[in-house]
DNA sequence: GGTTGATCTGAACGCCTGTTCAGATATTGA
DNA sequence: TCAATATCTGAACAGGCGTTCAGATCAACC
């Protein structure tokens, strides 16, 4: 046997992908295989290596892909409001956006450790980058008046791990919607950082 | 060779388990193999299995310990006080605790999933005590009137989730001393449930 | 319709995995 | 001093790992 009837890259990459991402989610990067990928997607593991140039590469390019598309739609808020407006709306869109995709913000910070030290320093400095644009945030909004926040670093960390930590509970069959824990966790925020 | 010079297994057993932790907590337990643990005390693969009975049971020795050392300093703190003074006891110790050990922190939180369905039971059930105490104090306090939270479910694990975050970023030799943070971070919880 | 290139198989490479165990040696207690 | 026991080695087991590649087959285009 040999090529296979259907076979496509355009079908074939994706699924590769999203393969990957669940098993990397379940397991651990460490822990899964690229024959157990292969199998989840019905290839063989050296049909993997046409579209990636080994497993590093691969867990590489969901993070990065994860992080530009945090970075690219947190571009898109309105980001000429007032700090207490921005607030709210960093708060709702980090909410909506990891809840909409669990497994990789699971990988995003689970596997950092097995990303090589040059893979590591690229998806540090994007995450450094969310970062800086919450506290951006957080410092426009304690020279206005509107925020009370002795360390703005801290709060800014202090903030995101809170809000991320909402992956870790929230079931869509749930008592909860996510407009309601929105509301939920941007009372908490409002009030930590208020005057 | 067989039993060596000074072997003990009195100073043997703690070492093992040092090793691991450190291992675990630097590549992730699927990562490490039985024979770097046994390599990191000086000793071949096999001896390790005087011991622990295999590799997992080593995994959960280590989780269930700390989570026995978590739940044990809780109960030591003053448990009659208002809620309000409650909180701040639990926050300063949370964070005391973590910066205390953050390699068992770090294990405890990533490597559940290489925990076997009974093993991830019990380390859960712990972990569930040791919210449902935080859940009690805000409780507590919302029927007091000192705390204004909507859902308590919720603000426990956000309070808990922040807290715990503080081990991504604190440096022993960093610009904040640990009475700093616990300031800090004391602060933002104080108001965020306040009323 | 035939040819070219994309896609995949299946086997192989050297190495690593957790675990077991017989046997050897050091320590301990009598 | 000697026997008993605790501790560890070193080899072995069956299987899995990431990766490579020659060759087979299918899809796409002229």
């Amino acid at each position: 046997m040999a090529r296979t009837q259907g076979s496509h890259a355009g079908i074939t990459g994706p699924r590769i992908r999203e393969a990957a991402l669940r098993l990397f989610a379940e397991h651990g990067f460490a822990a899964v295989s690229m024959r157990q990928i292969a199998s989840a997607v019905g290839l063989q593991a050296g049909a993997l290596y046409n579209y990636t140039p080994d497993k590093q590469a691969l867990l590489f390019s969901l993070m990065k892909e994860h992080m530009d598309d945090l970075l690219g739609d947190l571009s898109r808020l309105p980001s000429q409001d007032a700090p207490q407006a921005r607030l709210e709306s960093f708060v709702r869109f980090h909410i909506a956006f990891h809840l909409d995709r669990p497994e990789l913000v699971f990988i995003a910070y689970m596997e950092l450790r097995n990303l090589t030290p040059e893979n590591f320093r690229v998806i540090e400095g994007l995450r450094r980058d969310y970062e800086d644009a919450l506290e951006r945030i957080l410092s426009d909004g304690v020279a206005e008046g509107s925020f009370e926040v002795a360390d703005t670093k801290l709060a800014t960390l202090a903030v995101i791990a809170m809000l991320t930590g909402v992956t870790t509970w929230y079931r869509p069959d749930g008592r909860l919607s996510v407009p309601e824990v929105q509301d939920l966790y941007w009372d908490m925020v409002r009030k930590s950082v208020s005057a």
